[in-house]
DNA sequence: CGGCGCCTTGACTGGCTTCAAAATGCGTGG
DNA sequence: CCACGCATTTTGAAGCCAGTCAAGGCGCCG
């Protein structure tokens, strides 16, 4: 995966920060000449359940989320969550009210979460003047478009066992450390979440992950994914 | 719902265009100053299944549909087709290159079909230049992204009959010929291709349609359908 | 007028949802 | 450090909705 977009001055803190090779890939590590210097606010966290952003606020910034992660919901009229994407390290967010220039949904901190927030007034500015800026928000914006694809591609298939499979197939393509997918990894969101995310009876979700188990695909202890057959999970995500 | 682009030279052809109201909106009705000008092909017409891009295509140019409609679809292993959007007069396409550089999908025209076809990277040049057309860039943009939502919001239903109310809502708001829904209108895409949209079997979307009619919320002719009780409609798509 | 898609309708089956309860994990406070 | 209480997750049983298979009707174009 390529880099994101430049970080705001590099800082002891940047160190941890997922975005942190995109300094290098532009060749904007020197602190002068940082595309983003200046547009970034301090850091945010944001404890579980906090939100970043509320249906109707005004679109004035984005986030790259640095640690923890978030999802972004709708609440329907009976007040049922609908979970739209799940935002995790390294991702941009807030480019939804685009159009509009208002949010269309909420951003909730799925535990303790660390973003940085830019201005994105000040960053579109900024993007006009430097192409290789403006490429790399264009490239943003359509990984956004791109995870949303991907969400419509579970979410239209039939058997809740085919979706509940892209979705741990995704999840891990985007928690790999470097280059391979993730073989163990922690999901931030609960079983309802899932559910909410994937348009499943949070039962559903449960009876499928024991399903993978018992055929040996993966190994669920809690929040905790154990992926014991790559090969065959992506078999599962892939043809269907 | 206001102008998405501008139109390139105003020309007879243009009388009839979706896009039309740009031209005006933006003050750049005389010809010498038209943001596009120069930007645009000679129009395209597709005849119905005929493609006009195909993944793996690099992305070249953006395209205004200005007549018609198309579907853009992913293929899967076993030949089965996804439908991911529905694209009406007045919206643009080809914007799920992006990320990539390459289209992630097939656009294919439902019936007889005309598009306005820009060069990508002429246009990016010229918004660069341009902030009014960068921003209408933006908001185009952030227009297909959320149509992308109303998509999730639909496929996350789980109820048939919710998914199709939210459906016809949504064809309505976009077919409005100005200000108000549409109340008749015409599908311009099949039963197996809505189902292939909404993640349904065919026969469902049926039986659903045939549901609406009988509790005289619609009639249906075919693919003619006339919204008799549009408070209705709404309300099933809103709640639920 | 005939053929061929497309759409509708019917009957049956299977999988998902729902309702219910037990088990597990986790944070808090004693 | 342990015990408690709450939230989350798992498991079970039953009913219903949507998928599948099959047949019939309609409209369009040649």
């Amino acid at each position: 995966m390529e880099p994101l977009l430049d970080l705001p001055r590099p800082s002891p803190a940047c160190t941890r920060c997922a975005l942190r090779p995109a300094c290098i890939a532009v060749g904007t590590r020197g602190v002068p000449d940082c595309p983003l210097d200046g547009l970034a606010h301090p850091y945010r966290r944001l404890a579980r359940g906090e939100r970043l952003f509320t249906a109707g606020d005004e679109l004035g910034s984005v986030y790259l989320v640095r640690e923890g992660a978030l999802k972004t919901v709708t609440l329907a009229r009976d007040g049922e969550e609908q979970v739209l994407a799940f935002h995790l390290p390294g991702e941009m967010m807030g480019l939804d009210a685009m159009a509009t220039g208002r949010h269309r949904c909420d951003a909730v901190a799925l535990g303790d979460t660390e973003v940085c927030e830019l201005s994105f007034p000040a960053l579109q500015a900024r993007a006009a003047q430097r192409p290789i800026l403006q490429a790399q928000l264009y490239r943003a914006i359509g990984l956004g478009a791109n995870r949303d694809q991907e969400h419509v591609e579970m979410l239209i298939r039939r058997q809740a066992s085919d979706r509940i499979a892209l979705f741990l197939h995704g999840i891990a393509e985007r928690t790999r450390p470097i280059g391979e997918a993730a073989t163990q990894l922690t999901l931030p969101m609960s079983r309802e979440d899932i559910a909410r995310f994937l348009g499943l009876a949070l039962e559903t979700v449960s009876r499928g992950f024991t399903r993978l188990q018992d055929d040996g695909v993966i190994g669920v202890a809690g929040r905790h994914i154990d992926i014991r057959a790559p090969r065959e999970l992506q078999r599962l995500a892939r043809q269907a």
